[in-house]
DNA sequence: TCAAAAGTGTTTGAGGTACACCCATGG
DNA sequence: CCATGGGTGTACCTCAAACACTTTTGA
């Protein structure tokens, strides 16, 4: 990138890629995305997706992970491809495709350090202020693609700890959805796949009862999604 | 792309974009896939896909509806964006991401002229043969998709006739599943999702009696659409 | 008249949805 | 002892799945 501003020519007669992150995460009951202020020109300073240019000799796919790791300190982290935005004239500097892809972190586990330093901040999904270019397109079509997705799949956990509760896990699937879920069908429902473990604690954050923590069970989910289960929560 | 092979130092340390097309077909009750022989080296004489690099002024969208029409003759046509391969080694002669779109088109309707012209030809897709780079791939997750698609959205109307019969629409939904349905409760799910239009001719193609043919009432699907009805066809 | 595809109803079981009360606990 | 969130059971109804015979008609 050293050489943008440099080179004219080169840069007006080149095609860029950039691999532009639309990261998630749920905190307090809220769906939540990771945004941050651009420190370069143009439009520094203004809000916007995480991303960078995909370089030369990178996959697009490390291209997103490399971003990732930069801004949040996290490696193996849930992301999948969103789509492509390549409307010739979407960027206005230069030619520059996006290549979108959105993730989904468990928010206690990110380095906030780093995402302090980065000028970073956590929006609620319903308050994302005004981005840069086409990212606020991409932050509603990675909601989309993530609502349909988590109906029939269980990346929804992504975005919870590895210990959750049954009403913690309604309420991720409550926010996703858009929709209040009865209580007991849902329990009764997510028990039935059988797919979660019971585990000997509880979390008495919310409750002086508590509630009990479960884990997910990926094992026999993966085997029974060879033999044509599906899971599926509406 | 007439300098590609002059101006070595650019094109390796260019990054290209190519809009790849998967294009399906459907007749005599088999899916198809239309691939031609590359013209060009490398690989010239090797099957493909047919695609084309993103100019630098032209939308990938556009791209891909050029590459379409070129070899086609069709223009409005069904057509999707898959995804983007973006692995660095993928092409082996320079930095070339795909951003590969699946196209679905009545095979009544092409131009065979134009096909023969370029080459191409139509494949049953469990005879297709092997592809150059990662076209393959390519091919499997626009299958992968289509099937996940078509089952709750009507996109499989787009590889019929205007005009087409309960049977044909059945034997469609057949080879997109590759699972036999049955035909009672086919027809009684279809009838009953009210987006039909019977007509009063009938085709006597496939039998003396004749099947009656039936439109799709695109208006009232959008209709229903809006208020949250879903198409579903398991 | 017969071969071959088109068209038609009913029964059954699984699972989604609606709905209200008791339980456990810490302050 | 009570307020607060956690946890449980049942009745109903919808819809998917299984299943077999009659109709039409051109050769």
């Amino acid at each position: 990138m050293a050489n943008l501003e440099t080179d004219l020519y080169s840069v007006k007669d080149k095609m860029y890629a950039a691999a532009d992150c639309i990261i998630f995460g749920f905190d307090s009951g809220k769906l939540k995305l990771l945004i941050f202020r651009r420190r370069v020109e143009p439009l520094k300073g203004e809000w916007s997706l995480i991303g960078s240019f995909v370089r030369l000799e990178e996959d697009v796919t490390e291209a997103a992970k490399r971003v990732l790791k930069e801004i949040t300190g996290l490696e193996n982290v849930f992301m999948e491809q969103l789509k492509t935005y390549g409307k010739a004239d979407r960027d206005p500097g230069f030619r520059c495709l996006s290549i979108a892809q959105y993730a989904l972190i468990r928010i206690d586990e990110y380095d906030e350090e780093l995402v302090e330093k980065h000028g970073a901040h956590w929006y609620n999904i319903d308050a994302v202020p005004g981005l840069v270019l086409d990212h606020n397109k991409m932050v509603q079509d990675a909601l989309e693609r993530l609502r349909q997705k988590a109906r029939y799949q269980p990346i929804g956990l992504n975005l919870l700890p590895e210990k959750f509760t049954i009403p913690q896990l309604q309420q991720l699937y409550e926010v996703i959805y858009q929709k209040e879920l009865d209580s007991r069908n849902f329990r009764k429902k997510l028990l039935s796949l059988k797919v979660l473990i019971k585990l000997d604690e509880k979390d008495k954050t919310n409750s002086r009862r508590g509630a009990f923590l479960y884990k997910f069970d990926y094992k026999t989910y993966h085997e029974l999604e060879k033999i044509g289960y599906n899971f599926e929560i509406s």
